[in-house]
DNA sequence: CCGCATCCAACAGGATACTG
DNA sequence: CAGTATCCTGTTGGATGCGG
């Protein structure tokens, strides 16, 4: 009975919500990483680089908690933890990497209306 | 010259700026509502609802400036201004729509993951 | 009506030191 | 090695008031 409109924005606040999600600093950065194989903490931390340990640990946990991670520990001495990609993750990259290659693809146009609405008006 | 891995490296550096750019607090949800038709400010304002003045100016100005969305000033009084979109901004739905869709298809199995999570252990 | 300037609270995220 | 805790900073974004 609600009306189209309603849906139509109901379904924007999902999306917002969603790349709020994934728009976070570290986020794909951190799922494109595990899109190359399982690595262990440290080897991500190496591979993504600039990263500190607080927001990889973090970014980790929220990964984990929305079920795109699995996280695997093996109790030696010292300890090791394995990251991989779950299912629900891969498929998650796919939309990820369109947005991605449509960015790719028209960076150009991008940076171009930038020139032009920075260089427009005042001197 | 450069292996194939900097390159991926590299892409994934990119989307996450993407990400970013489109995953504030706002941006969608005002490309969301001139997806629907050419607008103007107190239009948009009383549609999203929630959203601060100072946030619905300096969000069309980002989205603006990224040419996304094209603004029209009619100096009549009191002043009217017309927002649109672009067609860069209409081909950059078509992604993010993508992005919208699968989060759609997938928020259950989302939340299951997370009610997992947060209800596994020390209740 | 549209937008800017200012002030301010909340949060994201980096640096560092410490634990098992 | 992996993770936690603490501190401290910059940024985000809301509220309010003024101006064309």
């Amino acid at each position: 009975m609600k009306p189209q409109h309603d849906q139509e924005t109901n379904d924007c606040t999902q999306i917002s919500a969603m790349l709020q999600r994934v728009g976070d600093k570290w986020t794909v950065l951190v799922i494109g990483a595990l899109g190359m194989g399982p690595q262990r903490f440290s080897d991500l931390k190496r591979q993504i680089g600039g990263i500190s340990q607080k927001m990889l640990t973090s970014t980790l946990r929220n990964l984990e908690r929305d079920g795109f991670v699995h996280r695997t520990v093996t109790p030696t001495r010292p300890p090791r933890v394995d990251y991989s990609l779950s299912e629900l993750g891969a498929e998650l990259l796919v939309p990820v990497q369109g947005l991605g290659d449509w960015t790719l693809a028209n960076m150009d146009r991008i940076e171009a209306a930038r020139a032009r609405f920075d260089g427009r008006d005042d001197q």
